[in-house]
DNA sequence: ACAAATTTGTTCGTATGTATG
DNA sequence: ACATACATACGAACAAATTTG
């Protein structure tokens, strides 16, 4: 017998429909049925060609237009993966993490990593409108969809302006809510500069991501309603896993 | 007698001004005045610490200090340079490569890489509003300022709404110029996604860049005014040579 | 695919000078 | 004068990343 759940190795030869077609076509409909999840390992070249019973050539015919549809994704060397839906992350004045992922119908989480007090250094100073050696407020942030982490976000706030907020993002991961409860009900973000580097060794731990792939980099600026500086964040996305989206 | 334009040796030990400091002043006139331009190696630590005759910890805590002002840039493995300014690519609706550039007092090229009449394959046809396999032109530009690579774009048109683009865009490479003389004088950006990922060994030789360092790459859709989709692009940027601003 | 050479990053330990009380 | 804390400086060894052969 063969396993469950797997696509049939019955394809019909000669009957006017291409042997990739009917490859595609079964590997598809196991996808779309949920027996291969987004970013499982789909079978070797080899072991499809062995189960099809045809030519490694046709199988990869077959993976070629799966990949072209973004159904998979194939990487020379690793292997061939169901393709993870990649979440949008659409920037403007009211970016805020939890509220975009829930118009996603995905589930945000929020989990501190690291809360410190630090003398800032020259750029976060300069941004935030403080002199250098200042206290700031960092707190690092891993925020989940569904359980797994997209992002890792450094949060820099004055220390002096935002007394107690450690505390408060210890309790609570919410940067808005914590600023709501520090006089800030509302703020805007200002500014976003976007660039890509490859993830240290702690940031790609976190992110349950390699190391070999790149994270998208966002400096944003929030201010509040009148104009004046009250967060500065780097953020760190596991590129593949979210994309940044800017309707204009 | 030493060599003329590098920072002096001479250091006044026991005068009350650190030597890290003594140094990292030494270096910073060297940068500001030139001597070294933008992306310059510097020596290594090994030969700056024999230069100035104080121990590498001396050196590298003066590098520190220059990094922390964002005048040099460090990398393990490789050595240390002057930092390049980073481009600001700012998109919005009326998103234009040269037109950016040039308010950045800087100078714009394009050359043609590439251009080629294709059927279109399902995710361009589907935004080009077209059926799967119609004619679509795809020309591969290469953006460079001030001679340098800076951005990989290609970008696709349909054939059949804009007869002759191939040639045009072969004689002059600005894709504004060309739609204007096909019937649409103006456009708009309507949304970018931007993800980030390694590039390919082309993409990696013709923006001169390594291999190890990713690519930022943003999707882009262009409407005509009546909100029409004329123009599909994906644009790879090199990644530490621009980055990519949204002000909201 | 592997090894060697080069370069920066990290962590010990030690010693000295300076400001403070 | 003394103790303490802190910044500065040197030395050695090893780790990690990159480049080259």
């Amino acid at each position: 017998m063969k396993p469950a759940g797997t696509a049939s190795a019955a394809l019909a030869r000669g009957q006017g429909i291409a042997l990739w077609r009917q490859i595609a076509a079964a590997m598809e409909t196991d996808i779309g049925a949920g027996k291969l999840g987004p970013g499982a390992r789909l079978p070797t070249e080899a072991e499809l060609s062995a189960r099809f019973a045809v030519n490694r050539h046709t199988v990869r015919r077959a993976m070629e237009e799966l990949e072209g549809r973004g159904l998979v994704r194939i990487e020379q060397g690793r292997g061939s993966f169901v393709a993870e839906d990649v979440l949008d992350y659409p920037v403007g004045p009211r970016t805020r993490f939890s509220e975009t992922i829930r118009r996603q119908n995905r589930e945000p989480q929020g989990r501190m990593v690291r809360i410190e007090e630090l003398p800032a250094e020259a750029g976060v100073a300069e941004t935030l409108k403080l002199r250098r050696g200042r206290p700031v407020v960092l707190a690092e942030r891993l925020g989940l969809v569904d359980g797994r982490p997209v992002v890792l976000g450094s949060h820099w706030f004055s220390a002096a302006r935002f007394p107690g907020i450690a505390a408060l993002l210890a309790e609570d991961p919410s940067v808005t809510r914590a600023l709501a409860l520090l006089g800030v009900p509302d703020y805007r973000r200002q500014v976003t500069r976007i660039t890509a580097r490859m993830p240290t060794p702690e940031e790609a731990a976190l992110l349950e991501q390699s190391r070999t792939r790149p994270v998208l980099v966002t400096e944003a600026v929030n201010v509040d309603p009148e104009g004046q500086p009250v967060e500065v964040s780097f953020a760190c996305y596991a590129a593949g896993r979210m994309q940044i989206v800017v309707e204009s």
